[in-house]
DNA sequence: TTTTAGCACTCAACTAACTAGAGTGCTAAC
DNA sequence: GTTAGCACTCTAGTTAGTTGAGTGCTAAAA
């Protein structure tokens, strides 16, 4: 366990280091405020923390910089989370645009948001469609094969699937065929369609069609595996404003991470535990290859109380915990106010 | 005008450039194949090349690399495209995954394709939606004071926006009037949609419905400003192989310029003009801010023998011309054929 | 026993001087 | 008109020396 004296250190340690992104040394150290002993005193200390794993060194004369067990500790029990004042709040309320419609629109904002008021990048995963009930199914010829097949959701997402119609199958029986669906599946959860489908209603079905095959042809396609749900990036390129990612290489690994079509960070921000505040992921603990000197802080925002996504910042391990943790609390409580405000007009 | 000496000189030096990124000097032009002058030789039509424009040096003692004219003169009268066979023609085509059911997705492929086969940066701008035409309207109301208006066009492109619904108007109205606009707007281009309601049906539609007002506040929502074209970048991280953006402005000034938000990209694609076969843009060419140094190749392809989007590649000036620009011609048909056949089908 | 002052030591970062090598421009010979 | 030769220029890389921040250890002070 750590003493009043060392928790001290690590944590002006800790600030100095975000705030200059230089190796601090003993006497910075001692001449801060809070921190009343000498810099010999302080050197000793500072040695005990390295041995003990809070600190490194890069090398033998140089001062030290936390590791990332001392990052860990420094959040978990040392930082003060900037709180934010009512008219700061509302200030930040206000800055989202007013005349948003629809989820998606208010979850781009919020990303865009979030990136300029950090200057990190940000991350933002919006709700997985599979977890949508089910709306209303719509089907709409636009050639001799081929229709549009309209899924909406309860929360308002279209989601569009073009499919080939089957031959022989005459349009009247068709609409027949999706107006049962309709009647039968409204509020089932879109991932489990498909399920419910074959193991439901798959007697009633072939009443009215006399070719199963097409039929579930059609089907098949209808309900085939639908869009995942989508991210958003925002400021990619401040990530480039961090002196650790002048490294061409490290910085290049960074950007594949955010490539979009890369998957491990939808999993990264889907394996947030929904609704206990604030999580930060100091490098390593982002199981990715090459995360080492990135953080992640992640939030989820919620529609009607339940977590339907969330809210990431990406940064360098030495990035602004304070203030991007009480940044985030604002945040994601915001946006999860404004959806339930759009969700309920 | 250059003598056939000049231009093979001028040649000699791009192509080597082009492969080794480092100044060129007369001993290494003088030695190649075609070239049959002593270093001496060269060196003295270096020097007229570079008093007219073709050639600049980096510093005194260094060799020469090709101006911007000079990549011009390079691209429009000496490189000799490559020229794909039709076994590898059919390869490229064969590297496309065969499931795409829409036009979006084909899209994306191709950009994605684009930049695994050139290595360089691709930019795919798809077909404008304000250009479709109506097919099919549709409205699903998803609470008391709220609905999701859906506009199917001809290209089988969804397009959902959210309306707000006026009070006191009945739904039993609403479909009424949702039946009229789609048996009127039929074949209507979606940028002219709300021009022809307010020309042509204002007075047919004061019948159905009592408060002008609410109605023209229902169809303000539904025909508001429909989202722009989409573009799909790929590749981005690719730029950062270029030792010519090892500068780390000049690679955050590209980012930028490709983080999706910004127009400048989009207006530089569309200006593409349609089916004259490939265009070369050679940095100032490209009317942006810090776009010294990139070049960007450009081919649009075609529905139906209209033009609906454009492929673009994005490199240092220092680019594989040769390469890319028959590859563009491959790739361009050949995503207007795909096109074609999905339409069809 | 704990804290602090003092001091020798280490190491990266900077500077200056030097060297090597690639390439040029010019002149004179072919 | 073309080419060989040569003096000159300039960058990039190397080495040596200097500076300064910071440490660890020891011994004195509290």
């Amino acid at each position: 366990m750590l003493t009043e004296r060392q928790k001290r250190i690590l944590w002006a340690i800790c600030e100095d280091y975000i705030e200059s992104a230089e190796p601090v040394g003993s006497r910075s150290v001692s001449k801060k405020n809070d921190v009343g002993f000498s810099a010999a005193t302080v050197r000793n200390e500072m040695a005990d923390l390295e041995e003990m794993g809070f600190l490194e060194q890069p090398h033998t004369s140089a001062g030290r910089i936390p590791s990332q067990q001392g990052y860990r500790f420094y959040v978990d029990h040392l930082l003060t989370p900037r709180i934010w004042g009512d008219e700061e709040i509302h200030a930040i309320h206000n800055l989202f645009p007013k005349d948003t419609t629809h989820i998606e629109q208010a979850i781009e904002h919020t990303s865009e948001l979030l990136s300029q008021l950090t200057n990190y990048t940000s991350v933002v995963i919006g709700p997985n469609l599979q977890e949508h009930r089910l709306r209303h199914l719509q089907m709409i010829p636009l050639t001799e094969h081929s229709a549009v097949f309209i899924i909406v959701t309860d929360l308002g997402h279209v989601n569009q699937q073009r499919v080939l119609l089957p031959e022989g199958m005459s349009i009247s029986v068709m609409e027949r065929l999706v107006n049962l669906l309709n009647k039968r599946l409204q509020g089932i959860s879109v991932s489990k369609l498909r399920l419910v489908v074959e193991r439901d209603l798959a007697d009633e079905l072939t009443r009215y069609v006399a070719e199963y095959g097409s039929m579930m042809f059609l089907l098949d396609q209808m309900l085939a595996p639908q869009q995942e749900n989508r991210i958003y990036t925002s400021g990619t390129t401040k990530m480039l404003d961090q002196p650790e990612f002048r490294d061409l290489h490290k910085m290049k690994s960074l950007l594949d991470l955010l490539d979009g079509k890369n998957q491990s960070i939808i999993q990264l921000l889907n394996s947030s535990s929904p609704s206990n505040g604030v999580q930060v992921k100091i490098g390593n603990e982002i199981s990715i290859e090459g995360a080492n000197h990135i953080s992640l802080i992640i939030a989820s925002f919620t529609l009607d109380s339940e977590s339907i996504g969330a809210i990431g910042v990406l940064g360098p391990t030495r990035m602004e915990y304070a203030k991007v943790i009480g940044l985030m609390d604002v945040i994601s409580k915001d946006i999860s106010k404004r959806l339930t405000e759009l969700y309920e007009k």
